[in-house]
DNA sequence: GACCTTTGTTCGCTCATCGGCGAAACCGGG
DNA sequence: CCCGGTTTCGCCGATGAGCGAACAAAGGTC
């Protein structure tokens, strides 16, 4: 069932959201009554949850006490694990960054290796901050690879050997672990940080691959395997002679991914070999790696084209390795959906390129555990418990 | 906020959703005590939203009384505006159609002749049913078009001239009204009657146009302007001779919708005008016909291929007059779908042909309202007042 | 300094919910 | 046919959460 409304975990929803920051205005926003407000905040300042600050300002009368979440004693993580690099991202409760690292490391070596490595690096920066491992409440973590969220285990990701129904969540016991695809948590990220207000986003990273994280009502689109968002293997037309990885040929990643680009750039007598080749490239002025990045964001733009008539979002958010140069892959991108999406989807949206940058899963992987940890839902367990 | 748990809201609907049909069963789903459940059931049985049948089967002791909702006293309405007729279904609070009628009437003939036509038809059918006016609930209305779900007024739609921004609640007066996409009322009606297990349903209109209609997490997406789902205009490799209504060219419905089969199978010497006159060419066993609607199958499927990679339904649903020759026309789309989608996400995947039929627009409407006056927080409304 | 405004707490009161008890209803065995 | 076992359901006293009034605290205003 639903939790009861002006619940402790809804009470924590509105101090967290920022909607609240005094007793007062719960009392208005709940419409429960102000001394039952009182003991609601009492008990969330009880368990560490909350807590006060000096007075704010008067309105004429008494000047209300400010509230606010108690950051100090929680602490929570964000990993970022690509095919060739682990970030870990400590953050307090409100989403801000306490302290961070990154290291290369192949996800291919499989998941003891890596998880190992998560580890330690995780005791290292909570002791850097000062904190007891104890004190970390969730970890949320994204992986290069389709993902059963509930369970947290690797679905057949293709670059991630041996990771196959790995169960995750394990190897970190007594902390809530929540696993879900990169994109995903990139999109979450983006949505949470930048653009709260639009209820539908989708985080576009073109990197060597492409792919697509969807938030729809405000909520991750998970589908129904867990997979969707898998957008780099739509079909652009006019391109029949590219041949894919995964079998077919003309997918959209064939075509406009950073490997593609670095090959067509090398067959055009420009060597490259990798995106971020193309992006030096790029930004030394090479003409012919520009345009090629130009065409690269026509076909993202004709794919998104038809995103944009079926899901009618607010908000398409460019990101990956490719955005560096976001200049020209947007010119691209942009060009094509305003001409082939329908003027009522197109007339409110807005293409920009990602604002978090490099930190975006990892940050998103944070506020998935965050937010999974500040549910009414968990807070209520913990505020009775 | 939310309802809180175990509110006759919810209780109701464990009843409706046939999760409970005894007292017992409900503590035991809600957790709250026997005699706190009678104290609701009453009050539902009171303002008429429950009633009691006879006693059910005896596991070994006193047999429970049954419950189930009232059905009598209340009357729901769907209407189905297409653009060449009105049908309007009466229906119980349970979903069972009491009465339905059609007639042909052209919506271009503007929104006070066709509401008062529907008002007049509504009428009748209460009448029929002997029914008073004052029994009617909520009435739920699909269009041919883009709509304001939450104010009920379409939204520059291409083929109801007159109509824009026409608030068409307010035609009926003391009586909810709710008006979405006839597409939309559609894809809920399917999901609700033939897939309620499918949480992520898509559901493909071919007819003169092509629209689609999305169930994400068991409820309708609109996205941010209400324009979700239309597929119509998403580009097809290929055919970029094929000039469309909306300017582009390529665009799916200018090759694969019943005005373009037909037109081809003109041009090849078949005389042809609408989706209909295929449908009978293709049952009169035209060879010709049949390829041709093969083949907009598979263009169809080719679109679908990219969405079942973006978005990752159960379940999709074919419904619209081509369907009516769905063997063939399904054959295309699942040939091009099962090619062209990721294994992980076409691995559970069901195409199938639309069961409900012609009455699929109406009966989706209908359960818009239903739902619409059986929801938590209107029940909660009812029950305390 | 008197008075007003706003905030926060204390303290009875009320009412919803709980859980136990007994009645009702049905089954099966002696 | 009677009687204990089992399950359902209404009644009723106990409980506790939430409410609102009253009061205390803290600041502004004239």
């Amino acid at each position: 069932m639903t939790p009861a409304p002006g619940s402790p975990g809804d009470v924590l929803t509105l101090i967290g959201a920022g909607s609240a920051t005094t007793r007062s205005d719960l009392a208005r926003l709940t419409g429960l009554a102000r001394s039952t407000i009182s003991q609601r905040v009492d008990a969330l300042i009880e368990c560490g949850l909350v807590e006060e600050t000096e007075n704010g300002e008067s309105t004429g009368g008494r000047p209300p006490r400010q509230l606010r979440l108690h950051t100090d004693g929680h602490a929570f993580a964000g990993v970022d694990l690509g095919a060739t690099h682990c970030r870990v991202v400590l953050m307090d409760m409100s989403g801000g960054v306490l302290a961070e690292c990154e290291d290369p490391l192949l996800v291919a070596e499989g998941p003891e290796v890596v998880l190992g490595h998560v580890d330690e690096r995780l005791d290292r920066l909570l002791a850097e901050t000062g904190r007891p491992r104890a004190a970390l409440r969730a970890i949320g973590m994204g992986v290069p690879g389709p993902v059963e969220f509930a369970t947290g285990r690797p679905n057949n990701p293709p670059i991630m050997p041996g990771w196959n129904d790995y169960p995750i969540p394990e190897h970190f016991a007594g902390c809530a672990v929540l696993v879900d695809n990169d994109v995903n948590v990139m999109a979450l990220g983006e949505q949470r940080n930048a653009f709260p207000g639009a209820r539908h986003l989708l985080f576009v990273k073109i990197g060597t691959g492409i792919g697509c994280g969807i938030v729809a009502e405000g909520r991750l689109h998970r589908g129904a395997q867990g997979s969707a968002g898998d957008i780099g293997h739509i079909r652009v037309s006019g391109h029949e002679d590219a041949g894919c990885r995964c079998g077919n040929s003309a997918c959209l990643e064939a075509v406009a991914g950073g490997a593609a680009v670095a090959r067509r750039l090398t067959e055009l007598g420009t060597p490259a070999e990798t995106g971020a080749d193309v992006v030096a490239l790029v930004q030394a002025g090479n003409t012919q790696a520009l345009r090629l990045v130009r065409e690269a964001g026509r076909l993202v733009g004709e794919v998104l084209a038809g995103l944009v008539n079926f899901f009618n979002p607010e908000v398409i958010v460019i990101g990956g390795a490719l955005s560096r140069v976001h200049e020209h892959l947007l010119a691209g991108i942009k060009e094509t959906v305003y001409r082939r999406s329908l003027p009522l989807a197109t007339h409110h949206l807005s293409i920009v390129p990602s604002r978090t940058g490099v930190n975006a899963a990892a940050l998103g992987a944070g506020i998935l555990a965050i937010e999974h940890y500040l549910s009414p839902d968990n807070v209520n367990r913990l505020v009775t418990a």
